[in-house]
This record gives structure tokens, sequence and C-alpha cells, in this order.
DNA sequence: TATTTTTATTGATATATATCAATCGCGATA
DNA sequence: TATCGCGATTGATATATATCAATAAAAATA
């Protein structure tokens, strides 16, 4: 029965549903597309629904599809060595998921798991080729994402080998609430063990940092909520530490 | 008498130089152009002639250019806060400097320095528009690239945040003999500081793991040459460590 | 060649962070 | 309500790595 769900999904969102699902994400890549591009690319995509721990995209399998994220949250994990893991970046509502290398050797480089329930799309990485083919601003808009997240781990790179602790939890907390919440008291969603994966160090470690900032004043913690409460003291932490 | 050292070089490498010059490299993002395309973009290009150490790129200006490296070495820096720096990767002669953001803000996210002499030409950024927009293919080039460096970037990444300093020292090493010198012993051309620097730790913390490397005989040590005696090991503390 | 300056190496020590183990809190289950 | 189980927290300790300081070697300069 699993095609089925598929279909009665997108039913709901037909026409040019790609692009509608994006209007207010600035990662919207679809807008330069025509009608009959949109149209090609949207015949053939699926709609998913995933539960939250669920696992979207896995890492080294091969890279058939590109997802697009419609609702909820969603982690990228690079998975190493013995279930080492770190958690690169996190995707929300209206994300696209390149999936790391489409272009190179069409396998993915990390995983994705659902955080919340998440909506998304799979679409044939076959269509992207032929649409960066005809369309030049689509392949610009892709070159220009993957810039962005080139930009982003090489900042997560310089961060988490140049700061100390405090520094880290700092920029992820800045992280969270400036790019992937958008509000202040917010609620994770994660788990600590989750949250120090992200900053490559232990949960214990984290806590502790977490601790000081909280009797410091300045976060608010209340189990998964953060509330930040001097956003200038973090940015301060970030830069020196 | 700049400008006139300019037009001699260029002289030499007249009709469609970086086509010509990247024949032998993988990195060759010119091959898909037309002549015409090629005329367009080599015509305005500017070659350029770096001694040992000077500034090829720097970070945080903007990124009116790219760069194509046809003899030479060099290495990029990404510049933390406090002149701590981290070594991300080293460019050789036929490789391709998009300079990290030319598709999203226009600013080079790092600096780029030579390490022996080294040409290159430099290329306006607007004529890599008009080809992404005119040659589909050329884009799909680009993106290859994009995404090449993306992986390295993320490995990279993994490597630092979840080895112990052996195995990164390993895989500096391998990536050293099997990525950018292709030949067994080298000469590195680097100082102690820069390799350390490609691997997130201090010099000293550095020389003691080439020091344990080289008497277990899993190298040999020579000044700044290399050789590596015993490839399985290091691919072994590569993974473990 | 002699002398100065830089770079590499080694050793002793400090410290940031991880590891290990115990306890706490709290929702789920019975 | 009692009990189980699991994530969160705290504390004590271990260790990987950095820092500081001294020496050795090599390169640059006179």
């Amino acid at each position: 029965m699993e095609p089925r769900r598929i279909e009665e999904a997108c039913s709901k969102c037909k026409d040019h549903c790609c692009a509608r699902c994006f209007d207010d994400g600035e990662d919207n890549i679809f807008n330069c597309l025509t009608n009959n591009e949109l149209e090609l690319m949207v015949k053939e995509k699926r709609h998913v629904h995933f539960n939250p721990g669920e696992t979207i995209l896995k890492q080294n399998t091969s890279a058939s599809h590109v997802v697009c994220v419609k609702r909820g949250l969603a982690k990228i994990i690079a998975e190493g060595e013995g279930d080492k893991k770190l958690i690169l970046r996190l995707v929300a509502t209206h994300s696209i998921l390149t999936g790391g290398g489409i272009f190179v050797d069409e396998i993915r480089h990390f995983t994705v798991q659902a955080v919340t329930e998440v909506e998304c799309c799979f679409i044939d990485s076959d269509k992207i080729y032929e649409l960066v083919s005809s369309n030049s601003q689509f392949a610009f808009e892709l070159l220009k994402l993957n810039n962005r997240q080139n930009i982003q781990m090489l900042n997560n790179l310089v961060g988490i080998t140049q700061k100390y602790m405090p520094g880290r939890v700092a920029d992820l907390i800045l992280y969270l609430k400036n790019e992937i919440f958008l509000c202040n008291p917010f609620d994770t969603r994660l788990s600590r063990q989750e949250l120090a994966d992200m900053t490559g160090m232990t949960m214990e470690s984290f806590i502790r940092i977490l601790k000081e900032f909280k009797s410091s004043g300045i976060i608010a913690v209340d189990g998964g909520s953060l509330h930040v409460l001097d956003e200038e003291a973090l940015a301060l932490i970030s830069r020196k530490g």
C-alpha cells in the first residue's frame, strides 16, 4: 500500500508543487523554472512522509535522488568509524538536499534523519541534470546553494578546530536561534547527545558548558527548550573562545 | 613595468591558453568550451607570476576573479581569530580556484598563498557568469568542482573532529603523496608549522608524531622530504586513530 | 669562514576535554 | 501508586594535546 499513500499525498499539492512549497524560503531554486520544466520535474516526483528518527537518506548509498523538505526538521549526520557521529547541520522546512555528491560520484556522503515528522519529495537526479542543461539560471541557483553549504562547512571546520568548547556551544546556540528556529525561546527537539554531536564534543562536556551559560544568566534552559537572554555575550564568547 | 611582464608571459601561451594549460589535469573544466567562448575568456585574462610566500588571494576581499594555477604549488588558508590558521588544502599545477563564494556573497572565504613560484591567470568572474549562462556543460563542470571540494572538506572535518593525532598525520601524509605530489620520496616544500596547520595541531605535536612514525619504520624523513615506507600501516593508522 | 637568525627538535609541565561511574529526574508501563 | 527504564546531570579521574622553555640544527647574512 506504500505507493497508494504516495499518490494521495501528492494529489494534495498538485500543480507546481515544488515551486509553491518554497515560496517563502530563500532556498527557492525552482523559481526560475518555466511551467514546462516544473511540470517535467514534478510529474514523477514522489512525496514521502517520515516519522521522527527515521532515516531519509543513508550515507554511502547511491545518490539517485534529490530531496526537498517541505515540512519538518531533519539532521545531517556524517558517520565516522565506530559509530562516531558528527551532525553537520539541520535542515528545516523549505530546504533542498542534494545529498553530498550528485555531481561527482553519485554517492551520498552523509546520512539524513528525521528529527520531527518530515514531509518531503524525492526528485530523480536525472531531472536535475536535465534542468541544469536546459536552464542556466537553475544551474546558477544550484551553484549558489552548493557554495553556501561550502562556506557553512568551512566556518564549521574553522570553529571546531580553533575554538574552545564555550565558543563552539555559543556558535551552536546562535545557529539554532538565528538560522533554524528563528524565534527566541525555541524548542530544539534534539537530545543533549545530538546537540553535543553538532559541536564535536562529548554530551557531558556540552552539558557542563550549558550549565555555565545558565548560571551566568546568558541563557535559560528548560528541558529541550532554550532561551537566549544575552545574545551579545554569546557573540562575544563565540569570537573569543 | 608590471604590465609589460604580464603581456610577455601571455604571449608564450596565446591561443586558448587556459584550455591547453589544463590538458592533463582532471580539473579541466574548460574542455567543454567552444573556441569562441574560450577566446572570450582568454582575451582579458591576466597572467601573473608569484614568488614563494606571496599572497595570491586574500581572505575577506571581494571575489572579482577566478584563478587558474598553471604551474607551482599554493596553500589555501582559512584565517581565524588571532592569527590562528588552518591550511585547508594545497593546489598544484592545473587547478582552479573559485575563491570560496563567487556565487554567493562575492567575498573570498580564505587566503591563497604561493608555496613555490606560481604562474597563474586571473579571469574576471563576470566571464565565468557569462559562460555558466551560455554553456550548460560548463555549469555542470563547475558544479562538479564545487561538489568535489565540498566532499573533501567534509572528510577533513570528520577526520579532524574524530581522529587522534596519529590518524590525522597519517591522513596528511597519504594526501600529500597520493593527491598532491604523486611520487614517493617527495619534497613537501612546506615547513613543519605549515604541515601542522594542515592537521589542526601544534607544530610540536606534529613533530612528535612524525618521530614516532619514523622510529616505527613507517616513513623516512629528511628535512622537508618524506618517504612513505609502509603505506598499509599508514592506512591502518588513518582508519583506527 | 664566522655570525646571526630562523626553523626544528626535545623535554617538562599545564590544561582542556574525554572517560568512567554514580545519581537524579521523569515519563511510561504495570 | 509503584516500578521500570532511559535521558540528563554531576563528580572524580584519566589522557590527549597544548604550552612553555631550552637546545640543536640549518639557513641566511655578513
